[in-house]
RNA sequence: GGGCGUAUAGCUCAGUCGGUUAGAGCGCAUCCCUGAUAAGGAUGAGGCCCGUGGUUCAAGUCCACGUACGCCCA
């Protein structure tokens, strides 16, 4: 009591509210059940005591904004009869969020929530590890939330969701960062400085990354399993990545091959494409146009020669070309002027040959010209066949050059591709430095770029060049040294998802796509154009490639560590499975029992991370249970950027290893911007920190964001403004819900669940009430179907609305029932209602924000409910508490209010003035039910209300127009007659008839047709002396006839308005007791008082009214405008 | 260069099955309420629905082409 009595000088809900409720001391022993009974017992006994005190002071107690009255989870013992603790009108959310976290972790909310749904159906969700490189951004908590929405949503339905997290640890970013760190830049450096210091550096500066994203996680309320956290770098990951990659291998699909990779001879090493991007410079090069003469085909005829005219702007490469790809369905034309004979795209030939040239009418479709032979340039190097005859290449354009494209597989990835599907070898003159093999005519020893002046010239002196220029573009250079790159084969190895592309292009018909057109387009798309996965790179910090080979390239593919310690005779058990430390490891070849080495490259961090299914268990080695239990997931969701990343990596990987997908549903999200539209970077300084925008707006607040703020397929801008509104619209207005129930439900006779029983059965409720628990349960239904849907936005537009309509329509025209009492049998029925609508409309938007719906579960729940809401069910759906007409009636209700304001900001009299009576015209307002009716004439303060049609047709003008929609379905294309017809036709007949027989008639091109009401849409106006609102089909008109009696009940409401002001700012608490004196100097106001006496006596809660002057001290006002002067006091007993 | 997406009020975004008066919030203006009050509410102004063509009785909505922007890939 003692607390309490202290709080109670500075209860003013607004001063105290603002500040953080306190930390709750009482986080107590680590035992829960044991808290629950102790704090259980410790809460309810000063309540007891409290009860036994006047009303007021009850009152009183409830706006303490005091942590302590802050509900615990472990609160089990409260007793039904036991009154609602109040929530403060006012709430820090950051704070709040604290509070709950801590309330979560303190008391295993998520292990208790998996640990109830054991044995249940599993749903099961795939963690997509974040890149532990760099610190976490807000666009990271966008895919964390569609991480945690579901998996939530289904706990509440009784799925089993295990959630793992993970960390992608492996990878050149984080190389990079590392490389920075220390200042060393290149391969060069990384080994000087020695791989086993390096890639422990790398080791280090993923942990602390993680540590971050873990905080980030926590804060956010993502529940996810970080405990048992997946690491890609982890020995046992590892280890099950070499099993896949071994899998593969035994099945054919793992190969050496050739990679096209931009490459810096000076600094000898490949660029990735992040580097490649910084050192993009213009230059001119050569341009040459070069005569391939043609040596098989149709228009091979030595008698009239024709030759291929083939453009490229990288002369050295003609040494090694080795075929020229053809468009397959792009037009060839043979131009003569008359001394040779030339085939070039057909387009194309005013723009390369000029004046002087005719087409000799032969035409050829690309896709015939294949395989036809042609002499190549160069004779220098060695060539294997096949070799030297036209391929077809859908890359081909006629932009620029001939349409022909010469083709030199070692130096272009196009090339390369085109060569391994026809099987043309890859023939390499250049050497690593650049130069030329020394030995070679012409070339041999020069560097590659000088070696085309000398190229070009000779093909001129032999006749074969056509033409050279120069040419402008711009062309990769090394960012370090701005030597030209060169596009070079370096042995590489790949993984042959070629050869699965049929399997793969099935596994995605079988799976959904969130959105759907990702699946076909973007997705699709890359499946369809599917290239052998480049899995090898020459680096350091990564899963190492788990080949070993001899000299003799025997190739022995190892899947675990005790398989390595097999062949190498000891236990390696132990060892750390990354570089250097396995590059050491050597063992006889057992093919020829030659010393067999590890080859030096790494994987693909992609390859890793789709690895995840079985990895993230160590299976098979070990767990393979627990994979076999969560394989495939349900779920997974990251954002667009993966669809070729980790979507296509965990589809390939397990494809390829299982023969199935390992997702069935896929979202994926839109990125994140910055408010000004741009992506936020620390550059352009509009960066967003995520922990930064939860400790000001709450997390709850950036969750809903995400969730349903736009669409999340498209790009969004986040701001402060955005999640400022989310808080005020959405979170807010739900709170102050929640906060006016408890507040009332303390007030005089205090309610409790118990009395839950008391209020009558739905069905025998008010319209109101009946309306509102139609409202919940649509919405409930209709959340349930967005969440299973995948669709956050359309579940957010539902929730939002409800919200308004709950705040703004029920509540506030429930209150004067709330302010009765739970006793009174009105109050009785709101109580329950808004109760179970705050119940269940919690439950409903739990799983989008957690925070704010679980602090209000706590003060809400009954008695036998789970302390968590997210330990709740899901609400199932009263189909049968579902009214459809009710809803439309209401929705009507609404509207004629609305016109109802409208015309009354029109007339100018404030509501506060009553009017005699409203007139109404709308459709369905003669079913309109008395309930619906009187809360228009209470919201419009008017004392009737009346359909136009009572007035008499003479005094109301018709407008009727074609309702299209209705005329169309049984007219079509005669429509627009019809609609004319009834434009042209008396409106008032019209109406006459529709009214009388229910159609009318009209004569379209002579012939009579009939109308139903439901097609023509009627607005009706009184024509005069009334202020009219109209919309659509709907009018309401108020008749501003101020009777004097009228104007003295406007006069009474005036004077509650005023003795409530003064009540308010004389201190009074909102129930205490008043005596009260007038005295009038207007005669209106006088007879005003003296006749509403009753009334306002009954608002004011004043326990004397008189007219006179107080003896003693009282609050005093005076109005000048109501020539009146109020005294009050506060009544001396209860 | 290719693929995908987006384009609606000053700003951020809805817009269902194609239906003739295109909505909300923010901002702005004018008010109301004063027992949710550092809140809340109403009313109003504000639209070439990116452009062009097509399909249709009827197009913001469907189709084609183009423009601008974004993302991914070359």
């Amino acid at each position: 009591m003692e607390a309490r009595g202290h709080a109670r000088r500075e209860d003013h809900p607004g001063a105290a509210g603002r500040t953080a409720p306190a930390r709750r001391s009482a986080c107590g022993p680590v035992e829960p059940a044991a808290t629950a009974i102790e704090r259980g017992a410790h809460q309810a006994s000063p309540k007891e005591g409290g009860t036994a005190g006047p009303a007021a002071s009850s009152l009183r107690q409830v706006i303490i904004p005091d942590g302590k009255e802050v509900p615990s989870l472990s609160d089990e013992q409260r007793p039904a009869s036991r009154s609602l603790p109040a929530l403060p009108a006012q709430v820090d959310l950051p704070g709040m969020e604290r509070d709950v976290l801590e309330r979560w972790a303190e008391h295993k909310v998520f292990e208790r929530s998996l640990e109830q749904t054991r044995g249940g159906p599993s749903w099961v969700f795939y963690e997509g590890p974040p890149t532990a490189n760099g610190q976490p951004g807000v666009h990271h908590v966008e895919a964390r939330v569609f991480k945690d929405v579901f998996p939530r949503f289904k706990t509440m339905k009784g799925f089993h969701v295990d959630r793992k997290a993970g960390w992608d640890c492996h990878g050149l970013p984080v190389e990079v960062a590392v490389e920075k760190e220390l200042g060393l830049s290149g391969k060069k450096d990384i080994e000087e400085f020695g791989v086993a210091e390096f890639n422990a550096r790398c080791r280090e500066s993923v942990l602390r990354n993680v540590d971050a994203f873990t905080e980030l996680t926590r804060r956010m309320g993502y529940w996810v399993n970080m405990d048992e956290a997946y690491r890609t770098m982890d020995p046992e990951y590892v280890e099950s990545a070499w099993w896949a990659l071994k899998t593969i291998w035994e099945k054919g699909l793992l190969v050496r091959d050739y990679r096209i990779s931009p490459y810096c001879p000076r600094c000898g090493t490949t660029l990735s494409d992040h580097e490649l991007a910084q050192g993009y410079e213009t230059v001119v090069d050569p341009s040459v146009y070069v005569r391939f003469p043609i040596t098989s085909g149709p228009l091979a005829a030595p008698e009239r020669p024709t030759s291929l005219l083939v453009w490229t702007t990288t002369p050295w490469t003609l040494v090694s070309n080795t075929a020229v790809a053809v468009h397959p369905d792009v037009g060839y034309v043979v131009a003569t002027d008359g001394t040779e004979r030339l085939v070039l795209a057909e387009t194309l030939v005013t723009t390369v040959l000029g004046e002087g040239w005719e087409l000799t009418g032969e035409r050829f479709e690309g896709a015939e010209m294949e395989r036809w032979t042609y002499q190549r340039p160069f004779e220098l190097v060695g060539f294997e066949e096949p070799a030297h005859f036209i391929v077809l290449a859908d890359y081909v354009t006629v932009d620029d050059g001939t349409g022909l494209v010469h083709q030199s597989p070692a130096f272009g990835a196009d090339d390369m591709a085109v060569a391994r599907a026809y099987g043309l070898p890859v023939v390499n003159p250049v050497r690593a430095d650049g130069t030329f093999e020394s030995g070679l005519d012409l070339v041999g020893g020069v560097f590659f770029k000088t070696a085309d002046t000398t190229l070009t010239a000779d093909l001129d002196d032999r006749g074969l060049l056509f033409r050279s220029q120069s040419y402008e573009h711009s062309y990769p250079h090394c960012w370090r040294c701005h030597t030209p790159l060169l596009y070079y084969a370096l042995p590489s190895w790949y993984i042959k998802t070629t050869a699965m592309k049929e399997q793969l292009l099935r596994q995605n018909a079988r799976t959904n796509w969130f959105p759907e057109n990702v699946k076909e387009g973007r997705y699709g798309e890359w499946l369809r154009n599917n290239i052998d996965w480049a899995l090898s790179r020459s680096r350091y910090w990564g899963t190492p490639l788990p080949v070993w080979h001899c000299a003799d390239e025997h190739f022995t593919v190892v899947g675990s560590l005790a398989e390595l310690g097999e062949l190498a005779g000891r236990d390696l058990s132990a060892l750390d499975p990354h570089r250097p430390y396995v590059d050491d490891v050597v063992f006889g070849c057992p093919d020829c029992g030659a010393e067999a080495r590890r080859v030096p490259e790494v994987i693909d961090a992609w390859f890793d991370s789709g690895s995840m299914p079985f990895a993230q268990w160590g299976a098979p080695h070990r767990n393979e249970e627990k994979f076999q239990a969560n394989f495939p997931a349900q779920y997974i969701c990251e954002a667009i950027d993966q669809t070729r990343g980790w979507f296509y990596s965990l589809m390939a990987v397990s494809t390829l290893v299982f023969g199935r997908n390992s997702y069935e549903n896929v979202v994926c999200l839109g990125h994140i911007l910055a408010e000004d539209g741009r992506k936020m970077s620390k550059h352009l300084g509009n960066v967003l920190e995520p922990m930064e925008v939860m400790e000001r707006h709450g997390a709850d607040a950036l969750r809903w964001f995400m969730a349903a703020s736009g669409s999340p397929w498209a790009p969004r801008r986040v701001g402060h403004a955005a999640l400022e509104e989310i808080v005020r619209k959405v979170l807010l207005t739900y709170y102050s819900t929640v906060s006016f129930f408890t507040l009332y439900a303390n007030a005089g006779e205090t309610w409790h669940h118990g009395r839950l029983a008391d209020a009558p059965a739905p069905a025998d409720r008010p319209l109101l009430d009946r309306w509102l628990l139609s409202e919940l349960n649509r919405v409930v239904k209709g959340v349930d179907e967005a969440l299973e849907a995948f669709d956050t936005t359309s579940a957010g537009r539902l929730l939002t609305a409800f919200v308004d309509d709950l705040s703004n329509w029920y509540v506030r025209r429930s209150r004067r029932r709330f302010w009765a009492g739970a006793q009174t049998s009105e109050g009785a029925s709101a109580f329950a209602t808004l109760f179970e609508a705050l119940e269940t409309l919690t439950q409903v938007m739990a799983p989008l924000v957690p925070f704010l719906t679980d602090h209000v579960w706590a003060a809400l729940r009954r008695p036998e409910a789970p302390e968590s809401v997210h330990l709740s069910a899901w609400p199932a759906v009263r189909e049968d508490l579902i009214d459809t007409e009710l809803s439309e009636q209401m929705a009507l209700t609404r509207r004629l209010v609305e016109l109802g304001r409208a015309a009354r900001v029109d007339s100018g009299v404030r509501t506060r003035q009553p009017l005699s009576r409203a007139l109404v015209g709308a459709a369905g307002f003669d079913r309109l039910p008395e309930q619906l009716r009187a809360q228009v004439t209470e919201e419009l303060n008017v004392m009737q209300l009346d359909p136009l049609s009572a007035v008499g047709g003479d005094l109301v003008d018709y407008v009727v127009k074609p309702n299209f929609r209705a005329l169309g379905k049984r007219f079509a294309e005669r429509t627009p007659l019809v609609a004319n017809a009834v434009r042209e036709a008396d409106p008032a007949s019209l109406v006459d008839q529709v009214r009388s027989t229910g159609w009318a008639h009209v004569r379209v091109e002579g012939e009579p047709v009939e109308i139903s009401a439901e097609e023509l849409l009627i607005t009706e106006q009184p024509r005069e002396g009334w202020t009219v609102a109209s919309e659509a089909a709907e009018t309401v008109a108020l008749d501003l006839d101020i009777t004097p009696e009228l104007q003295r009940a406007g006069l009474a409401r005036e004077m509650i308005r005023l003795v409530q002001d003064a009540r308010k700012s004389s201190g009074l608490d909102v129930s205490d007791r008043i005596d009260l004196w007038w005295s009038a100097t207007d005669t209106a106001t006088g007879q005003a008082l003296t006749e509403h006496a009753d009334s306002i006596a009954g608002e004011v809660l004043a326990r004397t009214f008189a007219e006179g002057r107080p003896e003693g001290a009282a609050y005093t006002v005076a109005s000048e405008e109501f020539g009146v002067t109020v005294a009050l006091r506060k009544a001396r007993s209860a």
